[in-house]
DNA sequence: CTGAAAGCGCTTACAG
DNA sequence: CTGAAAGCGCTTACAG
């Protein structure tokens, strides 16, 4: 109540410091930034103000002036998946205590849902985006990599025109190590629960599979691939159909974390022994795979290798957005389980 | 190269848009905004324009003017967690269509961490701040929430100060539903595995466990209380602990979902029969608890519905940030499974 | 209906 | 060393 306590509800600026510390605006902006010589008694009395009034630098008006905003989008089909969620808290780990913020947009894997969220980062302008796609944006995140730096997450996209970067698993050769696994182990009745192929990694693990089956001399059926949205309820229904249809498969090999929970919820749900009657494989992340009722075999991504780089390759193509595009491809790591039965 | 095909690398402002339809620069924000008469000829050639040059406005300019980043802060102890993250995701989903963008942090619950997220938020201008708190920067948090719309989420803070809503699950209630399960079900010899008692929501379970006990004619013996990092390695750790200088104890309540994974680790490594020579209870999220290898009984906060509940009080906050604070209390869920042993 | 001008909160070349 | 001024990209009251 107070004369003194100007303490309103307004923001306090750097005007309001200026006036109460009786110096000039730019005076205030020097010494905050300690950029240019001041004088040490005007310094005191701007930091005092700046404590008196609690003052903060609007980074939003920084930015207006740098043209930088110190922000990062980070474009994932879902931020409620492990692998994902893993990657941007060690790229938040990384960039926040370099004074970037990261923004989060889950896309469900649509174009529009994405198309909106890249359109809100950049009017946001962020600085760099990071993209998982959904691979229905190609033309158009081509285009943005030509003036905003892009690092591409797993997915790849479709156009000459890309300039950005690639960071991903090593998918082929992930799913081949898998192929030769089933095959060691004595499998010929495979089955594999595969997603949309229009995303750079499911086509990839797939072929990676299919092709090494068939070095091996184990070709697969046609009809036992089948694709499935990449959801629980897609591997559950998946499953399903596949076994129903091919009820002789010894082993299937699914191409997708949740759709493997959701897979083997339909097999615990319907009381199929694993391994004992059915063999199983999957590719990537597997929470708590340790507490499962069985240990599953499968392929894991090291997310937290992935972020390291993710975050590294952003920050050298912030630091010079004309850097040739790069690829960086991270070895899967196999995790041996207990879900393949060996019938060699 | 031809002349005329001006995509330098330079953002396209709405100078240039004015420039190239030949209008003023007002005309261009009056079309833009659609909230202004404009004649039609001059419209179109804006649009013409806007089309040519692939303009977007730039919503941190917008947001100068008017004082609106259209940005929420969500600040978390690890935003690797499940529950966050499906909380994060229905915030998204709902506050995204709306214009608003989420810029996350995670803290690890740790002081500084957590102070400078918060500032680098502020410094962003953020709308709003929707905070899981480390419960250590109390005052802080509380000074802040007179003038910015903050959110509180399922910890509270011991401040009279604090003038933004709250919401979070019944803690108490909830536990104290687990005290009588496992009293029913015949249980005397009970340990505890709680965290950080600064925490409000460890306190609360803690207290609502203990109490229950207790009216029950059942108190519990203090030495059996131990805290522990709400962590794997914490409970991992813990549950030796306990278990080593409490032999006789037949069940274990755990208030963190985090740490029961790793107590359940310890578990499972040292061939300790769940429910037949240990019973288990705990609080929290359980990922995937039906595919482990023995169903937990636990209670579960409903992420999706406290996801909703905290966009829709934010959002009503920003519409009116003198609405007086609120609190939201979200009951949690009794998730019955096999991992208590029936003494009875 | 339309444009020139002020202003949002900063930074920095420019001129003392 | 210091201040007045221009400018970052917008919006909107003001004056036609």
């Amino acid at each position: 109540m107070d004369g003194d306590m100007v303490q309103n509800n307004e923001r306090v600026t750097i005007f309001d410091v200026a006036e109460t510390a009786g110096v000039s605006i730019s005076t205030v902006s020097r010494v905050m930034n300690g950029n240019y010589p001041v004088k040490q008694e005007l310094r005191d009395r701007v930091n005092k103000a700046v404590a008196e009034l609690g003052y903060m630098p609007d980074s939003v008006a920084r930015g207006m002036k740098f043209k930088r905003r110190y922000a990062i989008g980070y474009v994932v089909s879902d931020i409620t998946n492990r692998h994902f969620t893993i990657i941007s808290k060690t790229i938040d780990d990384i960039l926040g205590p370099l004074g970037y913020s990261l923004i989060v947009c889950s896309t469900d894997s649509n174009q529009e849902k994405e198309a909106r969220a890249i359109k809100m980062l950049l009017s946001n302008r962020v600085d760099g985006l990071i993209i998982n796609t959904s691979g229905k944006n190609d033309e158009y995140i081509a285009s943005i990599s030509k003036t905003l730096p892009v690092v591409l997450l797993h997915r790849r996209i479709a156009s000459s025109e890309f300039s950005g970067d690639y960071i991903g698993s090593d998918n082929y050769q992930a799913c081949a190590h898998l192929a030769r696994h089933a095959f060691i182990m004595g499998h010929r009745e495979i089955g594999i629960i595969t997603s949309d192929q229009s995303i750079s990694t499911f086509r990839e693990r797939t072929i990676g599979f299919v092709e090494t089956l068939a070095e091996l001399g184990a070709p697969m059926l046609p009809s036992r691939i089948i694709a499935t949205p990449y959801t629980e309820e897609g591997g559950y229904t998946a499953i399903g159909t596949l076994l129903e249809s091919h009820p002789e498969l010894s082993l299937v090999m699914i191409m997708n974390n949740a759709t493997t929970i959701g897979a083997i919820q339909y097999i615990r749900e319907h009381g199929i022994a694993v391994p004992e009657s059915l063999s199983l494989l999957s590719f990537g992340e597997m929470l708590n795979a340790n507490l499962m009722y069985f240990k599953p075999t499968y392929m894991t991504q090291k997310p937290l290798l992935v972020g390291k780089e993710v975050a590294a390759i952003m920050l050298d193509r912030l630091e010079d957005p004309t850097h040739a595009g790069r690829e960086v491809v991270i070895e899967a790591q196999f995790e041996q389980g207990e879900s393949v039965k060996d019938l060699s």
